[in-house]
DNA sequence: AACCAGGGAAGAT
DNA sequence: ATCTTCCATGGT
């Protein structure tokens, strides 16, 4: 096994990158976390002065977890607008994500109205039955394997959503998405919500996670309750519009960071709750 | 416009 | 311990 690794420093953290909603397939393992992206897999350890990161393609993963890009100068940036305090670096070691486009679309669209542990555990049961065994883990199928029925899905627990896989399958090419990722931001958008289960939401994830586009600020429930007041009477659609007037090619970063925040307040919460109860 | 379509975690009582 | 809410989209 291959190993490489990346000094410690404040702009990478495993739990924070992997556990703020835009991957699925990970988990934690006796030492660290281990994720899974197409067929490969990476383990990642913190072994006190440095993370560890035991993969067998190591350019693909530093990739994958963007390590190409500079992102003391992206929260630099961040700060000096003001959309960032340093006060609290509570998320400074997200970042987002290059994930394969097909295995983001359909994760995304599974996610919609949905909570974590059985988004995971759909698209675990899809990689079960139709990926390749890789002896621990399973790869995510390609889309000749992915063109299955709606019962097929319905089977895997995907509920309503059963119908939009099955047809995504059908209607979406690889040719489609080279034609894609040459799109811009708005042209793409467009493009994916022309397929059904696909909207403004479950687009802009798409958009964040699966082109690196960051001039997009997904709303969901939690950014919702962050902007709620500060937004009136706005539906999600319009408030997101209206934020990444604000913040720009640095929405997605605000909104990883935000939602992370948002998350861990709530975490802070139960265990203080938890502690009282004693 | 209001409701429905899985399902199960998480919150509320 | 049990009841209710929540989640994002498309169709009726």
């Amino acid at each position: 096994m291959k190993k490489f690794e990346m000094p410690k420093n404040n702009y990478f953290d495993t739990l924070e990158t992997l556990d703020c909603g835009q991957v699925f397939r990970f988990d934690k393992t006796e030492n660290g976390y281990y994720v899974l992206s197409e067929n490969k897999r990476c383990e990642i350890v913190d072994n006190g002065d440095c993370f560890q990161f035991d993969c067998e393609d190591e350019n693909f993963f530093k990739n994958y977890f963007d390590f190409q890009s500079d992102y003391a100068k992206i929260w630099g940036n961040i700060v000096d607008k003001g959309y960032y305090s340093t006060d609290n670096d509570f998320g400074s070691g997200i970042r987002i994500l290059r994930q394969n486009p097909i295995e983001t679309i359909f994760s995304f669209v599974i996610s919609q109205n949905n909570h974590i542990p059985r988004i995971k555990s759909i698209i675990e049961s899809i990689c079960k039955s139709l990926g390749d065994d890789y002896g621990s883990y399973f790869s995510f199928p390609n889309l000749e394997k992915l063109k299955q029925s709606e019962d097929f899905y319905k089977n895997l627990g995907a509920g309503y959503r059963a119908n939009f896989l099955s047809d995504l399958a059908k209607n979406i090419s690889y040719a489609d998405i080279d034609k894609m990722s040459k799109m811009g931001t708005d042209e793409l958008r467009k493009k994916l919500m022309e397929f059904k289960g696909i909207g403004r939401k479950v687009a802009d994830c798409i958009l964040l996670f699966g082109f690196h586009k960051t001039d997009v600020f997904p709303v969901d429930t939690w950014i919702y309750k962050i902007f709620k007041d500060e937004y009136p009477n706005t539906p999600p659609d319009k408030m997101s519009k209206l934020l990444v007037e604000k913040y720009g090619d640095h929405s997605g970063f605000v909104q990883q960071y935000l939602f992370y925040q948002k998350r861990s307040e709530k975490l802070r919460g139960n265990t203080r709750n938890r502690n009282e109860k004693r």
